[in-house]
DNA sequence: CGAAAAATATGATTTATATCATATCGATGG
DNA sequence: CCATCGATATGATATAAATCATATTTTTCG
């Protein structure tokens, strides 16, 4: 493997950074973070950490796309959240001082930025909006994931994989034409498998079906929403 | 409905306090605490919230136990999490400024008391050890909620079951002769099945066989655990 | 206390989804 | 550029768990 090059991506000029947690810390904040920071390029497949192994600071992503996931004890992968531009990522080990409880993989190539640890408890610790904007966060959070244990929970396969696509299409949706929305993000079958808990042919299958009942259009890896109201209603709901 | 009578639990001599995330606030906030809150003894079934209503407080329990839920758009019902002496509820809606996300109901009655959202937010803007803890609860809490997710999404019902058994175990347990437990919370087979997801007659059905199996003896409305480590192998992992 | 309601128990049947199998398509790299 | 490998697709089959049905036991409360 090539050694990594360490790329110069200042926050100050990073064009995510104002969606992000970071979006109002001071100059002198931002200073103290271009100096410490590192920032790489990863390709499609690289793992920023693993499951069971200290944190030693915070990802920053300036572009592309990353997958969240736990392994089980038989070898099966649940991805827990994907991450975009301006999104952070491990700070919740950091914060409850523990090693990674999942593991981070690149799906997209792109640019991240890696905080240290020390950088971003001094932050923390003296900013007081950061750190309550940071604690909104974490409670965010676990609305979320809340609500996605519901859904895993009581929904059927079929509603699960309806209520995912339109979240997708919130988060990675590009206006097309009339009603339709291209989700933009590679997933790959299994990867979709891995967010909403099935096996890859049954979301196969199933997008096939969607296919058919002209909710959707497969173009290549990337899906093609048609018909939202229609995913709704196979949804019955909204939320995951 | 009789009125409900509101009783003098004073957070000073709380029992539960030491173990709660007020155990460290100073004798002022204690005092300001006891002036405002009040403090109910609620019965089995009683509501303390109901989602999709706004939060005017917190809620701490002093004794009894309390069911965290959601119902979703089919009525089925999803627990998130259970409540003892000495745990906080509601605050997650506080911190997020949301209405509440899930409702709580009594299961086992208790006095508990309830700080307005005004004394919560005091404490928690001018005391840094305490907003630093109520951070770490949200990390932690969020972190409990992934693995859940996880063994929902990935796990068969018989291990969901055995690893449900185990956790109770941990946070309920009367310890009795030889490797036997008590788990002593009075849960009904339809709330243990809305803890994992599934429906009465599966857990009715899958704890006959734990029976049969001499890893659990059913004590009425109570289970007793006598093989843990019998479990842990039905489980093949741990944590939910 | 005793009737009614709720919870538990168990059987029969259905169904959604996993698993296994095989074929085709498409991407990747030597 | 072709060979190889992984991803997608679809069919056949197995199976865990849901649902429906009906007792029986336990709890509730008038």
């Amino acid at each position: 493997m090539a050694t990594k090059k360490n790329i110069k991506v200042h926050c100050s000029l990073c064009g995510s950074r104002h969606r992000s947690l970071f979006s109002d810390i001071t100059n002198t904040e931002l200073e103290t973070l271009d100096l410490h920071k590192s920032c790489i390029l990863y390709k499609k497949g690289q793992t920023l950490y693993y499951e069971g192994t200290r944190p030693m600071g915070l990802f920053c992503i300036n572009s592309g796309k990353v997958k969240v996931y736990k392994i089980t004890s038989d070898g099966k992968e649940q991805i827990l959240n994907l991450a975009k531009a301006g999104d952070f990522i491990g700070y919740r080990a950091l914060i409850s001082e523990e090693f990674y409880s999942a593991s981070a993989t690149v799906i997209e190539e792109g640019a991240i930025c890696y905080i240290p640890k020390a950088d971003f408890l001094e932050i923390l610790n003296n900013n007081p909006r950061f750190f309550r904007k940071m604690m909104k966060k974490l409670s965010d959070d676990l609305g979320i994931m809340e609500q996605k244990l519901v859904t895993i929970a009581q929904k059927s396969v079929r509603e699960r994989l309806a209520a995912t696509l339109l979240m997708l299409k919130e988060s990675y949706g590009m206006e097309g034409e009339e009603e339709s929305t291209l989700i933009d993000i590679a997933l790959s079958r299994e990867d979709l498998a891995n967010i909403i808990g099935t096996a890859t042919e049954t979301v196969i299958r199933l997008l096939s079906e969607f296919k058919n009942q002209e909710l959707i259009s497969l173009q290549g890896k990337k899906i093609l929403v048609l018909d939202p109201k229609g995913l709704v209603k196979e949804a019955d709901f909204y939320g995951i």
